[in-house]
RNA sequence: CGCGGGGUGGAGCAGCCCGGUCAGCUCGUGUGGCUCAUAACCACAAGGUCGCAGGUUCAAAUCCUGCCCCCGCAACCA
């Protein structure tokens, strides 16, 4: 029997607001799970929440909230997220899930042979009542500016996984293939920090440090640190270990995480699953941060981008469109406004929304709607099926765009508007005019089918116009202009 | 000498692994064409010592050596 696909995203962390990070995450994922689907597979497609951690608890009690009521408040925040750009999912998890919460604490169980109990030491801060790493420390004067005081050495009891005692297999596996890291220079990347072996990694807090949190079975005086707790959720979703069916999705056939996440999920992830004697994802699919104007986005510079803002200006699939295919799936791409309403009108509106309004046009005019019957030629899509394959989105939709400018010369190489005027006089102009106009509507029906993946309600709206043999007129053009943040091309010169 | 990626016409990129057929693509600029279309589409043109300096070769953006510059990452960071 074929497998059941399962593709994952990384749970954002709730305290906080959804941002540009996440949204690459939901595109990413959704734009593969709807390719697989119009492949003809069945796919599982997980999102959901971290909510555990100090964080979290202190931002509730900074509200007067319990932590579970501070959760289930801005957990919904992502969800609508989430559905704002329209990714797919079937599962959404919550890690404050009675049935995560208790999945956990029997992973723990089961991994007992790799746990166990040692000293944590670092730089500490009283006022805090948290350790900070040796970088923040550094970046801080070793002083802590919040309180005042110097960080001291202090020590306390964890627990700590094992991971050292999976090196070997990690490396193996990713080695060999068997769970590939994509694109290549993130596995080099990755090798060449591990090459030292693994750190074993401690997994949980004191309760007096730590008090939102799944505890520790069996250690009333220890709650579990983040990575036991929103990792496993990536199995606990499909209902491991107890309910049925888990088994039919797991392995994963992608993950989906950012590149500052990497190292947590190819390094701890596999070892908690090679502990659980569990398969390791098949692929993990590791895209780059989106950057603007060539510096990193920065709360501090003040350049963050908000997606929600470009979704409202410019509608959803505008919204996807760019952030597929010019911020490359695989590294770090440029955003800018003048670059975005570039590609929004240049590129959505004149190459592709144009050429569906030419042609819908000129059927409905010289053969009142009628589409006739053409020999379709199909084009040659390898290239496309390829780049969806080794998960580069971008460079697929580059294939697509490179049919609708063949389509555009197409239409300007037989001047169907030339022939039209030769209907009447000449026999087999009717017949010619005919065939042109129904081998653009083809093609456009596939351009249709290659984007749905990209931009499903552009690719539903051309199916709409073409699909019955007869053209249905849209109300309003596909991506009308707009110049919200560059000047009017074609607007009267003021100077 | 920490690891990795990169420096190609005004901007953004491809090509480099497997040297010649490579100087290519998109945007921008200029000229022209067309009129079906969202003042759109199509064609042509201008513009580059392919980071710098050596080397290998009949031949180098492509291979080798050294140097300069930019950008990520540097392990408890959700």
């Amino acid at each position: 029997m074929e497998k059941k696909l399962y593709i994952t995203t990384a749970i954002p962390y709730v305290n906080g607001a959804p941002h540009i990070g996440h949204a690459m995450d939901y595109l990413l994922a959704d734009i593969w799970t709807r390719y697989q689907k119009q492949q003809g597979h069945e796919v599982r497609f997980q999102v959901g929440t971290d909510e555990h951690g100090n964080k979290i608890a202190a931002k509730a009690q900074e509200e007067n909230l319990e932590p579970q009521a501070y959760a289930d408040r801005n957990y919904k925040k992502f969800e609508e997220f989430i559905v704002k750009v329209n990714a797919s999912y079937t599962d959404f998890i919550r890690t404050t899930d009675q049935h995560h919460v208790a999945a956990v604490q029997y992973i723990w169980h089961k991994l007992q042979p790799y746990i166990y109990k040692g000293v944590y030491q670092g730089w500490y801060c009283v006022g805090h009542e948290a350790f900070f790493t040796d970088k923040e420390v550094q970046e801080m004067g070793g002083v802590c500016p919040d309180h005042q005081k110097p960080f001291e050495q202090l020590s306390e009891e964890n627990y700590y996984l094992k991971t050292s005692a999976f090196t070997d297999k990690i490396r193996e596996a990713i080695n060999t293939g068997a769970m590939e890291i994509v694109p290549e220079f993130r596995k080099n990347e990755f090798l060449e920090l591990i090459k030292n072996g693994l750190q074993d990694v401690s997994i949980s807090r004191p309760r007096k440090n730590l008090s939102w949190g799944v505890p520790v079975p069996g250690d009333p005086e220890q709650v579990m640190y983040v990575w036991l707790d929103a990792l496993s959720n990536y199995i606990t979703v499909l209902g491991y270990p107890d309910k049925e069916g888990w088994q039919e999705y797991w392995p994963a056939d992608v993950q989906v995480i950012g590149k500052d996440i990497l190292r947590f999920h190819a390094g701890i992830w596999p070892a908690m699953l090679l502990g659980l004697g569990l398969e390791l994802p098949k692929r993990l699919l590791v895209h780059g941060h989106v950057i603007v104007g060539g510096t990193k986005m920065s709360k501090t510079i003040g350049n963050v981008i908000d997606p929600i803002e470009i979704i409202d200006e410019f509608g959803l699939d505008a919204f996807r469109y760019f952030f597929s295919r010019h911020i490359p799936t695989l590294d770090d791409g440029d955003f800018t406004w003048e670059k975005f309403e570039g590609a929004y009108n240049g590129e959505l509106g004149n190459d592709l929304g144009n050429l569906v309004q030419r042609v819908a046009s000129m059927i409905t005019r010289y053969q009142a709607g009628v589409i006739g019957e053409s020999e379709q030629t199909e084009h040659d899509m390898t290239l496309y099926h390829d780049a969806m394959e080794h998960l580069e989105f971008n460079k697929a939709l580059d294939e697509v765009w490179n049919m609708v400018r063949s389509l555009n010369q197409y239409i300007e190489n037989v001047k169907p508007w030339s022939v039209a005027k030769e209907v009447g006089k000449d026999s087999e102009a009717e017949q010619h005019l005919s065939e042109i106009l129904a081998h653009c509507a083809g093609a456009l029906l596939q351009i249709g089918d290659l984007l749905l993946p990209f931009l499903p309600t552009t690719a539903a709206a051309i199916h709409d116009i073409f699909e019955t043999g007869v053209v249905k007129q849209p109300e309003g053009v596909l991506f009308p202009k707009k110049y919200l943040h560059t000047p009017d091309p074609n607007a009267p010169k003021t100077a």
